[in-house]
DNA sequence: ACCCAGGGTCATA
DNA sequence: TATGACCATGGG
């Protein structure tokens, strides 16, 4: 099968579903509350979990700090893993502080910054990069279980990369450009959401035509 | 009733 | 380094 190249894909969904302008937030930090919310999770729930915090106390790392760790449990019990995202929270919410707020974060290194984020419990490879590319508009590619699917599907990769190795593949092959990343991250959630979930809907899918496999079994 | 979602940690081999 | 168990709600 003749690989799809990887801008062309982009395009595909571009022309269809147009930007998507994310994250969907307020705030930088309120990004970066998302993000730790939306691990394994439908966005739906994390939507109701923030809605619970955004008021009382506030989407604030001091203000959700001062609650005990089992209120803010409490809170963000609608996001699932309450117990386990309140200790992750906490967590961020006190690296964020210690990095003295958003101003003093900016003027650090992509590299410095990525490193410091994995170093925060809770935080992995995919969280770090939603929080670089969406809080903080760095050019960092953001890989997720849908896009190995999807470029795996595509014969653009064999599949068994370790995310790193699909991250530099994807930055290298693209060029390094923000918003591109930004779009390119959205839409193949939103593509996910429309066509892939629950059911994958293949005769329906924009990217069809362009479909290498198609005849086969789905796999994403 | 079953499957999965915009993952990550930890224990084990 | 490489799996597997575990975390838990809500919508299909």
């Amino acid at each position: 099968m003749k690989p799809v190249p990887l801008r062309a894909l982009y395009d595909q969904l571009f022309s269809h579903y147009g930007p998507q302008n994310w994250w969907p937030a307020d705030t930088p930090f309120e990004v970066m509350l998302g993000a730790v919310l939306t691990q394994n999770t439908a966005w739906t729930n994390v939507e109701k979990a923030l809605a619970n915090l955004r008021d009382d106390p506030g989407l604030d790392a001091a203000a959700l700090l001062a609650l005990a760790q089992d209120d803010l449990a409490a809170r963000v019990r609608p996001a699932g893993y309450f117990n386990v995202k309140a200790k992750r929270l906490r967590a961020y919410c006190d690296w964020y502080l210690q990095q003295g707020g958003l101003a003093a974060m900016q003027q650090r290194s992509t590299d410095a910054l990525r490193h410091d984020l994995l170093c925060v419990h809770g935080v992995g490879p995919e969280t770090a990069d939603d929080i670089l590319l969406y809080a903080l508009q760095r050019a960092v590619f953001v890989i997720d279980a849908y896009t190995r699917r999807l470029w795996q599907r595509f014969g653009l990769i064999s599949g068994d990369e370790s995310y790193e190795q699909l991250r530099h593949f994807a930055e290298t092959t693209l060029g390094e450009d923000v918003q591109l990343y930004n779009e390119y991250h959205a839409l193949i959630v939103v593509h996910a959401k429309d066509i892939c979930r629950p059911k994958p809907k293949c005769g329906e899918c924009v990217l069809r035509e362009m479909c290498p496999s198609r005849g086969s079994d789905p796999t994403g």
